[in-house]
DNA sequence: CTGAAAGCGCTTACAG
DNA sequence: CTGAAAGCGCTTACAG
């Protein structure tokens, strides 16, 4: 393994120089620039991280903390699991991968379960193999978060409803998809809308109502509480569950508003097994676009929340804080747009 | 930010001594090392890893690699596109975070796609920033392999198909899938059964056709070339395509056994279409169980292959092969299961 | 079982 | 623009 003296006296140059052309210093003289970068080539020098990061104190890693709660905890793959949840995290993080492309950064990733009163932080941050840190996904609580502000450590919040004013957060606005779904339903002459909204835990909830409710009242049409459909776990059999009980209380929507994909099978289920034809009797758009949307028959029409988009912008977002920590906190919400495929009907 | 010298002042011992009880030495008296630990833990002292790792010459980290083909770096959410195959990954990648909690070592991520002269490694490797690396799922290429061994570092095969003889791997094998899911469909009384394939470039494609035909023969039943159904790429859409024209030259199956979940999609869209109604008059079995599986109308009974579980081996094995470098190659194959939902007729 | 010393491979003022 | 020197925080023989 050639190290940076080798270079050096091959170049004929000191240690210091070297050390100046791999930081891309500009005090070093062209020709020697030149010439040293012709040796590293030539030898085949890769600087060691170790001891680049024991001097610079830095560790040329960012970190990336997938939040669990204790509930979704499950890996398995059935109707009544949320392993979904864990999907929508992988796009986010395929995008930050793809944002640090081109830079020096190595990527480390720890499963991370905020605990209630946040005394715990993740291994990467108390054993401080970061530079900086991706908070990807809910549930984190306000405590962990000042915590990991006190650490110094820069960070960033990125996921579906990762709003936080005093701190970076590129998120998706479910009230913003949730109003692009009505607008669409609205748009195409659907008169009984229903939202089939996601578990109350979720504190997104409100946001997906609020929306609702605003589109209605914007449409000059009236508001039912009950038609706000309420599951108790984002996950197919919930929905299926919840939407049957709303359908088996009378009511006849021609419309569905669902807060995911799955919810939306759930609920595409149970009608299919009373035999209502999805969209020619009812129709149906999910939130948050992901891979079984496509897959369904009929093929979903869905609000897709750019999640690898989302993933890039927090890679950007936080370089440029780790560049410049005294920077203003940026709050960017990243605009969906609609999937148009078969499961709307256009009167 | 107190450093080992501090430990060693406020403990009264050299820091020799600290640092052999951070290294769980067993040189050190029981007195002392309870007295060390016990101002380590009052200081909240944290070693810093880049120095540990600069005299130890190790990173503490173990890298993991994601290989991309050419073809399939969509990152879409539609019917034609291949997303799943990450999905798998990141089943996986989660089974090896869950093997390495516990153990001192941190994951660091790359996508890589393997060039085909297989000049360039991945930068995790080339950098020297990981200890170890788990490459992760196909395609990758012998000369690929051999130039990752050629620098020294250990590593394992994990994914379905990945089975080297040569090299450490943790794998699923298709043809045992396959052969699983045709002793249900046999069982079932079911009389012309079709392999929906995987694309041609996929090399497991054979082990699936043999485990097809093997499985034929063992019940007297007759193999026909045509019933191995090729589809050109690993997506609904063309799974849908190939198995509608296999319907359309008059081809009559009572059971389907798909190479994966949406392929199995792909021709259950088809049979939607022509009112032939899953599993009455046609069953269906997935390989490569999924969540699009369990989701999907009716649900699809599968062959489960434990990502998660392969992914936690892996970790097993890695550790080991870096413990012990000369110890014996390891080839483990992990056995399926099926999971049984609604896509089977009972006769 | 413990301590003094050298060294891992870089970066960073500092002097010129 | 370049070089000599100190130092980052550990580990590892070595001596006792």
């Amino acid at each position: 393994m050639p190290t940076i003296n080798d270079v050096a006296k091959r170049a004929g140059v000191s240690r210091s120089t070297v050390s100046l052309v791999l930081n891309h210093s500009k005090l070093v003289k062209e020709d020697t620039r030149r010439l040293v970068e012709q040796v590293i080539h030539e030898i085949n020098y890769v600087p060691n991280s170790n001891a680049r990061g024991l001097s610079a104190r830095v560790t040329n890693n960012l970190g990336v903390i997938f939040m669990k709660d204790y509930l979704h905890n499950s890996t398995q793959v059935s109707y009544d699991s949320d392993q979904h949840i864990g999907l929508c995290s992988f796009n986010i993080f395929n995008g930050i991968m793809a944002g640090l492309a081109g830079t020096d950064y190595g990527l480390i990733t720890e499963n991370f379960v905020c605990s209630p009163d946040a005394t715990t932080l993740p291994r990467v941050v108390t054993e401080k193999r970061v530079d900086g840190l991706f908070v990807v996904a809910r549930p984190y609580s306000m405590e962990f978060l000042s915590a990991l502000r006190d650490t110094g450590l820069p960070f960033v919040l990125v996921g579906v409803g990762c709003f936080e004013e005093e701190f970076d957060s590129i998120y998706a606005d479910p009230g913003e998809g949730v109003a692009l779904a009505m607008r669409d339903m609205l748009n195409t002459g659907h008169q009984n809308i229903c939202l089939l909204n996601c578990s109350a835990q979720l504190d997104t909830r409100n946001l997906r109502l609020e929306a609702f409710r605003r589109a209605l009242e914007e449409a000059g049409t009236p508001f039912r509480e009950k038609w706000n459909i309420q599951s108790t776990s984002n996950n197919g059999a919930s929905a299926y569950r919840a939407f049957r009980s709303f359908w088996e209380a009378g009511n006849r929507p021609d419309a569905i508003v669902a807060a995911n994909g799955q919810s939306a099978l759930g609920a595409m289920r149970y009608l299919y097994e009373i035999g209502v034809r999805v969209p020619d009797q009812l129709s149906i758009i999910a939130y948050e676009d992901s891979s079984v949307c496509g897959y369904a028959t009929p093929a979903l029409t869905s609000v897709n929340i750019r999640k690898e988009e989302m993933g890039r912008q927090a890679a950007q977002c936080l370089l440029a804080r780790i560049r410049e920590p005294e920077r203003p906190v940026k709050n960017i919400s990243i605009p969906p747009y609609m999937v148009y495929r078969d499961s709307v009907m256009t009167r």
